[in-house]
DNA sequence: CTGTAATTTCAGTTATTATTGAAACATCAA
DNA sequence: TTGATGTTTCAATAATAACTGAAATTACAG
């Protein structure tokens, strides 16, 4: 591997992280190289940047396009495919949320519904299908927040980030507070927004 | 392993989830099995409904103590210990996110910070590091947030989710929007809520 | 078509991680 | 103390996952 100190550094650290997930260094290393990347890069660039084979380079592309983490894209007379990650961490952090999802939390989801369905034939499974109640109950209201947080574009993110903590303190005082319109043309009309705050 | 069939499946999917996670079968089945359990278990318990051997079931514990997941009571007259996990998803899930953050994030955010430190020394770099404080200042947003997400209390967890999609919209108008108060004996004065709503 | 460049597949190998049984260690009642 | 019970450690082994080079496949210019 031959990248420049800083480079080297960063690339370096995700191939380390990747094993805390359950991604390899292969894969970390080139995503982390593509990242910082000021241009796209073939997979002949990274075998050689990162010291892998041509093949396990092919199967690490394979497993971030599978992520839709990468953008494949040609250069004009150039037959090699090279690669890209998108220069927006929000829509990064967006498309791993979307695919763990797919891949994590809508399996899970898939059985605790068949579970739920069952009629539990022990006394050990009568209680163990209330847990599995509640934990499918968290898990659907945290996603379909998420949802809702996800849907945010990139622009509005700081905002409602920084409105997080305060977020709790409205809440808390949402029974003392009356919320009065004083624009002229909004496009939701009061009432609703009244709602929105939950009894 | 000989368990009633709802928690059978219940264990199992955990128990190949976890490998898509860093965390190995053993501890998924474990926690998994704690988890639906409506009394402790000891290691013993353990090992026999999943048929791992005693040492492999004492790791697997230490690895969940190490990530705080489960709590070791002793019962009277039995010098065994029994662990327990705990019962409110929520609090499973602050301190995943928590143990998370030390793990993944925190070291992520010293590397950046060291490598924003640098002077750059070749072009390559110089972009690099660009991408770099962008990831960063990304990483600190929005562990900032999480950070005020996760001090809420279980209760009011249900409300401020649901508000969760309307927090957007609610911002978007929000300069169309005055807070008013109509109750008597506020904590927090009307100024600090007003401000509570950035520009 | 044909030949060449690019990419993928895959069987074999290497490296890593998980699991076990035996032994060491710890705890505590008598 | 001692011995019985419970827990952890650790070296050896088993199971998984990562990685490679060679061969097969694909894409396309001529």
């Amino acid at each position: 591997m031959n990248l420049p100190p800083l480079t080297q550094r960063f690339v370096m650290h995700f191939g380390e992280m990747g094993s805390r997930w359950g991604i390899n260094r292969t894969v970390g290393q080139i995503y982390a190289l593509l990242y910082v990347s000021s241009k796209p890069l073939n997979a002949d660039d990274l075998g050689e940047a990162l010291g892998f084979s041509r093949s396990n380079v092919s199967m690490g592309l394979k497993e971030l396009q599978s992520w839709n983490l990468v953008k494949l894209i040609h250069q004009p007379n150039d037959r090699r495919e090279y690669f890209l990650a998108p220069d927006d961490m929000w829509v990064i952090f967006r498309t791993l949320a979307a695919e763990r999802r797919k891949r994590e939390i809508d399996p899970t989801l898939s059985m605790l519904r068949d579970a739920l369905m069952e009629q539990p034939s022990v006394e050990a499974d009568i209680h163990a299908q209330q847990r599995m109640k509640q934990m499918y109950g968290f898990i659907e209201m945290i996603t379909h927040w998420m949802d809702d947080v996800l849907k945010v574009d990139s622009a509005v993110l700081t905002s409602l980030m920084q409105m997080g903590s305060k977020v709790q303190k409205l809440l808390q005082i949402k029974d003392k507070v009356k919320v009065v319109f004083s624009g002229k043309n909004e496009a939701t009309p009061p009432k609703k927004i009244t709602n929105s705050i939950p009894e």
